[in-house]
DNA sequence: GGTAGGATGGGCT
DNA sequence: GCCCATCCTACCC
């Protein structure tokens, strides 16, 4: 499986896809593939970040330079940097004016296994490769620089692709945060060995 | 198998 | 000045 051959058999995801309620397209975009280049992997992994009383969400305070793209058009990236080493990447749901996004926690490698080894020596095995945010952009080679691109052309895109197979979602608290701390707003596949983070049971 | 601590810098009060 | 949607290494069972 190649890139070329993957397009062949998906088709990018539409703008009204992401226009809907957060946890809907978190819980949604299980099982589509994030693609940049030559390099995909199946979602495995997400947290919706909600607006409204949602304190754990970056547009809690409203619009600044860092969380405009939030409050924008659904369908764009939402690259952040953190901890002084690593990005994490978000794609923007609901309609223009109403913040939301989904935060990409972990991929399945599919295409560019190669590559994404090269950029991720640290990692011994392919589980290791994209299974956490700030991992999987990394192999990705996603960065700043994509912030507020539109995920429906370009390099950047998610697609939905036609074989992929039936599989069950397991919904937990978010990952990493205090705020909100037991709202259950990840969505994993259930029993995958590339989630960021075994769930027990 | 497990966990404690450090790396490292931008955002916001 | 403090917080932070993380990851890796060293070290300990």
């Amino acid at each position: 499986m190649d890139t070329r051959e993957l397009a062949r058999e998906s088709r990018i995801v539409p703008r009204s896809f992401y226009s809907r309620r957060t946890a809907d397209v978190a819980r949604d975009l299980l099982g589509k593939i994030l693609v940049n280049g030559p390099a995909s992997g199946m979602i495995v992994d997400t947290e919706a970040y909600l607006g409204g009383d949602d304190l754990a969400a970056h547009s809690a305070r409203g619009v600044t330079d860092r969380t405009r793209v939030i409050f924008g058009p659904p369908g764009h990236a939402y690259v952040y940097f953190i901890y002084g080493m690593y990005e994490c990447l978000n794609l923007v749901t609901e309609p223009k004016d109403k913040p939301g996004c989904v935060l990409i926690r972990a991929i399945e490698p599919l295409t560019g296994i190669d590559v994404m080894q090269k950029r991720r020596p640290a990692a011994r095995r392919i589980e290791d490769l994209a299974s956490g945010p700030g991992k999987l952009t990394r192999a990705l080679s996603i960065t700043r620089a994509q912030n507020g691109a539109d995920m429906t052309s370009g390099n950047l895109v998610v697609r939905n692709w036609k074989h992929q197979r039936q599989f069950e979602i397991e919904v937990t608290p978010r990952i990493g945060i205090t705020k909100c701390a037991d709202w259950p707003l990840r969505y994993v596949v259930k029993g995958n060995r590339f989630v960021s983070w075994f769930v027990s049971g």
